[in-house]
DNA sequence: AGTACCACCTGACGGC
DNA sequence: TGCCGTCAGGTGGTAC
C-alpha cells in the first residue's frame, strides 16, 4: 500500500491522533524494524517528549519529538499506523508501540517487516543521505519535471518509480498515472516530446492529489480508475479495451491493451 | 546509466 | 485438508 498518497494519509492520521501527546515509553516487538538503536534506545530518546511535528518526503514519514529529535519511518510494502486505547484493540503485526501520556497507543504495523524506523538528526540531511529526489507532489513543478527527465535513458515506468529521481511513486500509482495519461509503461523517456511529459506531469499531480483527497482508499476513487480494476481481463474504464498484466523490470504492471499502445 | 534478478519477510490464493 | 508454487503496492545489492 504505502506509496506517497498512503503515507500522506498516515501523516494526517498521526497529526489528528497522537500529535501533541507525550511519549511514556516505546515497546519494540521485532528489533528488525528498528535501525541503529533498540527498544531501550528509542525509549530513552523519546521519553517525556511530545510529538510536535510531522513531515513527509516521498514514501518517508518524518516525525519530530520535542524540540529536536526525529524519527524517520518507512512502511515497506505492508506498513500502517494504528491508534487505540484498549490493549484488546492492538492490531496484528504491531512491531513498535508508542505508549502515550493519554493512555492511548500509537502502533507501527509491519506485517512483512520490510519497513523500518530509525532515529535521525535532521530531516533534510536524511533526505540527502538517502539520495531521495524531490517529493513528487511538493518538490518540483512541471517545468522542473520536464528538465529532470530530459536526456534520461530508461523507460517511463521505471523512471517514475526511481526514488532518487522523484520520491513517492510506486508500482500501483505509476500504473495509474500512465493509464490516465495514455502512455505505455515501456515507452522510452527519450521518445517522449516535452508536451507529452507536461501532460504526464498534470496526470501525475491529479492522480496523487485526488488519491490523498480520498485518503488513499481505492474504493473511494472513480470507477474509471485503474486502481478499481487492477485485474487481468477487466474492462477498461476509459475506452473499450481490456486490462492486461505484463512484467516490466520485474514488477507486475497493469495497463489497457487499447489506449496504451507501445509506440 | 539502466535493467534483471535475488534477497529480505509473511501471508494469501490457486492448483492438485 | 494439506502441501506447493507463485505472487504481493518496497528497497538494496550484485552482475551484466
Amino acid at each position: 500500500m504505502p506509496e506517497l498518497p498512503d503515507v500522506e494519509t498516515y501523516r494526517q492520521f498521526l497529526d489528528a491522533t497522537a500529535r501533541r501527546k507525550q511519549i511514556r515509553r516505546v515497546r519494540v516487538a521485532d528489533s528488525q524494524v528498528v535501525d541503529d538503536t533498540s527498544q531501550r534506545g528509542l525509549t530513552n530518546r523519546l521519553k517525556n517528549r511530545r510529538i510536535n511535528q510531522t513531515r513527509r518526503h516521498g514514501k518517508h514519514l518524518l516525525v519530530k519529538f520535542g524540540a529536536d529529535r526525529w524519527l524517520a519511518v518507512h512502511f515497506g510494502m505492508t506498513g500502517d499506523l494504528a491508534y487505540y486505547k484498549d490493549e484488546d484493540n492492538a492490531p496484528d503485526y504491531a512491531q513498535a508501540i508508542f505508549d502515550l501520556s493519554n493512555d492511548y497507543h500509537l502502533a507501527y504495523i509491519s506485517q512483512r517487516k520490510l519497513g523500518k524506523i530509525q532515529p535521525i538528526d535532521n530531516p533534510d540531511e536524511f533526505i540527502e543521505q538517502e539520495d531521495l529526489g524531490p517529493d513528487a507532489l511538493a518538490g518540483l513543478d512541471g517545468a522542473e519535471f520536464v528538465d529532470l527527465l530530459a536526456g534520461r535513458q530508461g523507460t517511463i515506468k521505471s523512471t517514475l518509480m526511481n526514488q532518487s529521481l522523484i520520491a513517492g511513486i510506486g508500482n500501483v500509482y505509476s500504473d495509474e498515472i500512465l493509464y490516465r495519461a495514455r502512455v505505455h509503461p515501456a515507452t522510452t523517456v527519450k521518445s517522449m516530446e516535452n508536451r507529452d511529459l507536461k501532460k504526464l506531469w498534470r496526470r501525475l499531480q491529479s492522480v496523487l492529489t485526488k488519491t490523498i483527497e480520498k485518503q488513499a482508499q481505492p474504493n473511494q476513487l472513480p470507477a474509471s480508475w485503474l486502481v478499481r480494476r487492477r485485474e487481468e481481463g477487466a474492462s477498461c474504464g476509459i475506452c473499450d479495451g481490456t486490462i492486461i498484466k505484463r512484467k516490466f523490470s520485474g514488477r507486475g504492471a497493469y495497463l489497457c491493451d487499447t489506449h496504451q499502445k507501445r509506440k
